[in-house]
DNA sequence: TATGAATGAGGTTTCATTCAT
DNA sequence: GATGAATGAAACCTCATTCAT
């Protein structure tokens, strides 16, 4: 039952928005009471709470895997984005809610969902500094800029990529770290 | 005072979103009441959708700028991104607004903003597919989806880049466009 | 159990009244649960009556016992005094359960209750009565407001005395039965 | 209309209780919505909070008037025992709610309505001691205790006394300062 | 142009109570 | 004896909107 709640909830905020999501219209497309709600979730924000935690705690252990198990800077990377753009099909557009509704946590609650996000982004910065110092990046890059853009690319597909469409997940992947790693420039030969 | 209220009400959409600013906020920061805001503007979508239209048409006239201007295709490609980031100085985050509030808009009022959107997108895709028959970029990219890559890349620094940190946004664009172009892994020499 | 749950009821009906007292509060003092609540008491009123019969009952056995032991008028009126003053201190603050929540018992009980409180009030008019006819109490008193303006001055003392201060409950005992007796006016020697 | 807000709430509060009334018994009564009453005061503490200021302030101002004008301690004692005594007909019951209800005031309010209770009851104890120095009231009292007493016969009348019974409001009050200065000994001869 | 008062629908939350286990 | 889950009514409060002035 709170599984349910929190796999409806989670659809209709990110079909309508957090604020604009109601509990009535949460268990309505469930059949069950308010008051049912109220008996699993301490609020709607505390509902919020819960999807964001799962998420990004999820998220770091899957990344945590992947450092442990790939061995090259570009190795990891490539794995991380996979992870990040694939999760649009395990986790539906969880992601949207997961960046766009932060806002309606509390302070203290944001405080904490802000520096998982942190750890998260940090690990790939390493990578990239890793990497750079590898030999295997290009020296002039920053990697903490680096880092922003490369999860500008994977976190904006949440926002329009549809994996039931023409093109699959898979090589959605394969295109953007394809992308990320050469650019779009042809190489003078 | 129209232009008051436009302003003070898209900097409280940046900060707490749409549905949970409510028409008093707004009224209060400026001072004057409810019954002004209605003489305005018809309601409180009128008022979101205004704010979309002015942000879309000022972009679509400045791109359209960018495109009569530049000769080559890369060109006009770093101009447009170089478009995309300055805006954040100049704009605020209203592009957060842009993005995340798009919902609740009245079915029409979004088909409208959506279609303005697809309108910006496609010339990008134009100058990629042109860039690409051309020879200046990649033969093997699908223009649509590095399209919204490029996409991703410029409007996820709304969610982050401060402008008036270390970094300027003249350095971000500069950072981004040699992103864009050459991707992060080291040529071979 | 069902005792500590009338004990815990008690106190925090004492602070926080009894409308504002939830079933919750109760039984989270106690780490017990609702369900458990309800097979001890048919209804959180059911609980109200109880600790309402349970003072009620108490009081008028010891004002039985003081009326059958005492001789004089004086006697007994002191010590009936006593009696409501010393029960701050055995019985907590319930005597302003007893008085402020009566209002929230069905009619029937508390019609009940308001019975058994008039019969303790008559009882002390009853002393007056007798002390007056016996010339013990001054002639020109009206039984029935000198008995209500006595229990004003016991009852109102659980709205602010504490038993644990610089004076002690003895010691106020002896200062409102010599108040009550002899007034405040400096005799004229 | 705030106007009549407050009164039929206070008539509320005093029959049923402060949580026991709904906004929605109030606006009920009044043939208004709810929304109305959330225009005039912010939540309904803030109304209880209001209820509370006007009550003690007025009080106060009325003691002061007395303090200023008799000249004997005595005088002044009986005639701030008179205003009690009469508001019972003014006021209705309203003393009722004041004693009941503060502690559904937030911490502040209730501070600050405390010290004006606090500031009230001072004045009277300095009636007491000034009249026992000036050897107009017995020596061996306790002003702070008796002050104590004497609000309780007092405001133990908001309990149950009905003004439009066989005894009026003046009767009552000469009883009862009858009773504060000379007790209910009858004096040896 | 602007205000102040009012509305009514709907929001989140609380709560006494029930009941199968 | 006790629990945990669920209910449904009702609580407080917010809000976009209207309208006479």
């Amino acid at each position: 039952m709170k599984a349910d709640l929190i796999k409806q909830s989670t659809d209709l905020f990110v079909e309508k928005g957090f604020s604009a999501t109601s509990i009535q219209d949460i268990v309505d497309t469930l059949g069950v009471t308010k008051g049912s709600f109220y008996y699993h979730f301490k609020s709607k924000e505390a509902l919020l709470m819960d999807i964001h935690l799962r998420y990004i705690d999820d998220l770091l252990k899957r990344q945590k895997a992947i450092l442990d198990t790939e061995q090259t800077h570009r190795g990891k990377l490539v794995k991380v984005v996979e992870l990040l753009i694939h999760d649009i099909e395990t986790q539906g557009a969880l992601g949207r809610v997961y960046y766009r509704e932060i806002r309606h946590l509390t302070p203290e609650n944001a405080a904490l969902i802000k520096a998982k996000r942190g750890e998260f982004r940090e690990n790939i910065e390493k990578i990239m500094e890793a990497g750079i110092k590898a030999g295997e990046f290009r020296e002039n890059l920053q990697p903490k800029m680096i880092t922003f853009a490369i999860l500008g690319v994977t976190n904006w597909s949440y926002q329009w990529f549809n994996p039931e469409g023409v093109l699959s997940v898979a090589d959605l992947a394969d295109m953007y770290t394809d992308f990320i790693l050469n650019g779009i420039v042809a190489s003078e030969k």
